[in-house]
DNA sequence: TCGAATGTTGCGAA
DNA sequence: TTTCGCAACATTCG
């Protein structure tokens, strides 16, 4: 479910409740969700340890440990909440794979109705950072090295684009949305654009993605962060999951296509190869 | 019953 | 070496 702007948003809500509290206790409801490791050696390396800092790389959200760091990642349906542990409510959560028990008795609750969603422990980021391309949002993530990542490259771009560890952070919606707002047709292959089209692409993965964080993310089917709030950027949305509708530039019926085994929305007639 | 769904990984083949 | 397609993971929904 999530990418980048819903990760950011659960860890703006995360941040204020988890930072300095320390981790007392861990449990696996479900005990793949450390996978590969087994929930007993995780349990062991993260109890007793205190979280410094709440950041997100990108999609994943890391714990910032005094030693070491704890990774999450929500795949398609993860959630994260904080609650008194004493509150019933915590234990009727439907679906919990996971919990943290927080030093000022409340706890982490990981929900993820589909299982995918995963925890782990790293002593430190390389072998994420070695995984994942440039942020986005970074002031590092220039045009000019845009440009320079997309040389040479004769995969189509939507594939590209969703290839985390070509740039780190783009799912679905947002890939479509941005290319949409760029004007280029998925299956375009990235060396054959022009800087022009590169910088255009550039700036709209950047606009996308900072307009989608100020409403706090898109909800789809199931998003939701803090007690229940759900992404207002769905209605923002100008062509995902609007096949058949209108163009919101030109009028055309807009049109899915497969592209990478993924359901693709484009304008036919303003997005060119 | 089948297919698709916001994501990732690993494998074999071109 | 790069790219592509497909299966797998687990579940819900139309």
């Amino acid at each position: 479910m999530p990418e980048l702007p819903e990760v950011e948003t659960v860890v703006r809500y995360l941040r204020p409740q988890l930072v300095e509290r320390a981790i007392v206790g861990f449990t696996a409801h479900w005990p793949r969700v450390t996978a590969p490791a087994m929930p007993e050696d995780f349990a062991r390396q993260v109890t007793g340890r205190t979280i410094h800092a709440v950041r997100r790389r990108g999609k994943y959200i890391l714990l910032e440990l005094n030693r070491g760091y704890i990774h999450l990642h929500l795949r398609m349906t993860g959630r994260l909440l904080v609650l008194p542990s004493g509150d019933p409510e915590a234990s009727s959560q439907p679906h919990v794979t996971a919990e943290f028990d927080l030093s000022d008795s409340r706890r982490l609750v990981f929900r993820d109705m589909r299982k995918f969603g995963r925890v782990g422990y790293l002593e430190d980021l390389a072998p994420l950072e070695t995984r994942l391309g440039p942020e986005p949002l970074s002031s590092r993530f220039t045009t000019r090295l845009f440009h320079r990542l997309l040389r040479g490259r004769r995969r189509r771009i939507k594939p590209l684009l969703l290839d985390q560890s070509f740039i780190a952070g783009l799912g679905n919606i947002y890939v479509d949305e941005a290319l949409f707002l760029a004007r280029i047709h998925p299956e375009t292959p990235g060396s054959r654009l022009s800087f022009a089209r590169a910088r255009a692409l550039h700036r709209a993965i950047q606009d996308i993605l900072s307009e989608s964080i100020r409403h706090d993310g898109t909800t789809i089917i199931n998003f939701q962060y803090g007690e229940g709030s759900t992404g207002r950027f769905r209605e923002k949305l100008r062509v995902f999951r609007r096949a058949e509708q209108p163009c919101p530039v030109c009028g055309t019926p807009l049109a899915k296509i497969r592209v990478a085994q993924r359901g693709t929305y484009l304008c036919p007639a303003c997005q060119v190869p």
